[in-house]
DNA sequence: TTCCGCTATCTGGTATACCAGATGCCAGAC
DNA sequence: GTCTGGCATCTGGTATACCAGATAGCGGAA
């Protein structure tokens, strides 16, 4: 008879923490008026739980970059400014281009190959099917990359950085237009993989990234021009 | 008159922080029998404080990767392997040289003049100063870099990364002969920003560091040799 | 009516009490 | 002497109480 261990280090933080997490990722921060400010008791009681392990969930969110705790003043949601956000994006660069100097080196020829699966069903995806679904498969495709560089701590890296752009996604990605490129950009890392040309292939995904930086900058900008009615508040 | 408005989001906790994160990378993890076992009690005697902030600290360096909590049995010190080291000096060289592919763009002159004047610093301390100051300046010298980069998150980043270096200094860094090489080194990286050329200072950077990651390993493991008698324990 | 200051109250910060799992020692059975 | 079951105790997890700074609303003075 064989029995798997009880993982016992699960605790109501990490349950606590999902919900948490799951919550403030779920809020949409740049609607007219999100309720940027938590209560600490309110939480608490809402999750049922006491505020002793609620504030210690609050501390690793504030830890992440998703929340700022401001003593006896509230606790508050951050909303990245165009910055912080463009400079997630080069860091993310940074990683994602080491991570396939690397992979050029060390994957194997069948994670190369897996990687050539997924950029084929994007390209039959491609014709008609919705930009949410390209856009997950456009992100598993990049994570596939840092998998296979076999350095865990690039995709750790990159991991925490990707949190945050789930708040702006919804308003400064999925364009008709650029999935065509993206595709295309796609090939071109995969090639140079196969090629086992780690600076190539460092190359093409710091500038496919980048055109990614670029992009935001543009459309961030001209959705400042149209909110330009509701002030300089935010 | 003028008057600074005075800092009130410095708390218990940051002090406590600070002792304890300083305490830590003061241990010296390698040594033959550290304590790695913390205890949530005497630790918040010896302060002077309760264990709520306490605890709240210890999260925080849970986070950072300096501690390990695990529920019901203790608090512990992470002593990180040499694979987690060198996946560190990965993603380190990533961002320095992401860094200096901006830098090279976006830093001023007087910046990239600093790093000369740092480096010449350096080579006139080399005749006959001491390894520590050496590579304190070296730090220095890596961290402007990251400076002028113009791009706060690669810094921070890099910072975060570079906390678990202190402890591992001792052990895999400091040698006579890497001394003169690094600063022909430091010179090329100066003289690629000087010539704004973002790619060459760019592989300049990342082959410099890449370097320190070939000699940790090599270190790392004839240390290893040295202490084989020591069992594997460790 | 306007301005100032007091106070009620809200918020996060800290201290303390209690809970349950983990561990190790020891008595009793074989 | 060895093994087993139980209990004392240690550790981190959680709940609760209380503290002090921050804020806003109200009432009285000018």
């Amino acid at each position: 008879m064989k029995l798997q261990p009880i993982d016992t280090s699960v605790t109501l933080k990490d349950h606590i923490y999902e919900r948490m997490r799951s919550a403030i990722l779920g809020m949409d921060l740049y609607a007219d008026d999100p309720d940027l400010r938590l209560d600490e008791r309110s939480l608490a009681e809402q999750l049922g739980v006491s505020r002793t392990p609620l504030r210690e969930v609050l501390i690793r969110l504030e830890q992440e970059g998703l929340l700022v705790i401001k003593p006896r003043r509230g606790i508050f949601v951050v909303r990245k400014t165009l910055t912080e956000i463009l400079e997630m994006i080069v860091a993310w660069a940074a990683l994602e281009s080491m991570a396939a100097r690397l992979a050029a080196e060390a994957a194997s020829d069948d994670e190369i190959a897996s990687l050539r699966k997924m950029a084929a069903k994007n390209s039959v995806t491609k014709a008609g099917a919705d930009i949410a679904e390209y856009s997950d498969d456009n992100i598993r495709f990049h994570q596939r990359i840092l998998d296979i560089s076999h350095c865990k701590l690039l995709g750790v890296l990159a991991e925490g950085l990707f949190v945050h752009m789930h708040a702006v996604r919804r308003r400064a990605m999925g364009e008709e237009d650029r999935v065509a490129k993206s595709v295309v950009d796609h090939m071109g890392i995969i090639e140079a993989l196969e090629a086992r040309d780690g600076a190539l292939a460092s190359d093409r995904v710091r500038d496919h990234t980048m055109l990614l930086h670029d992009h935001v900058r543009q459309i961030w900008r001209a959705a400042e021009q149209t909110d330009i009615s509701k002030g300089e508040a935010r």
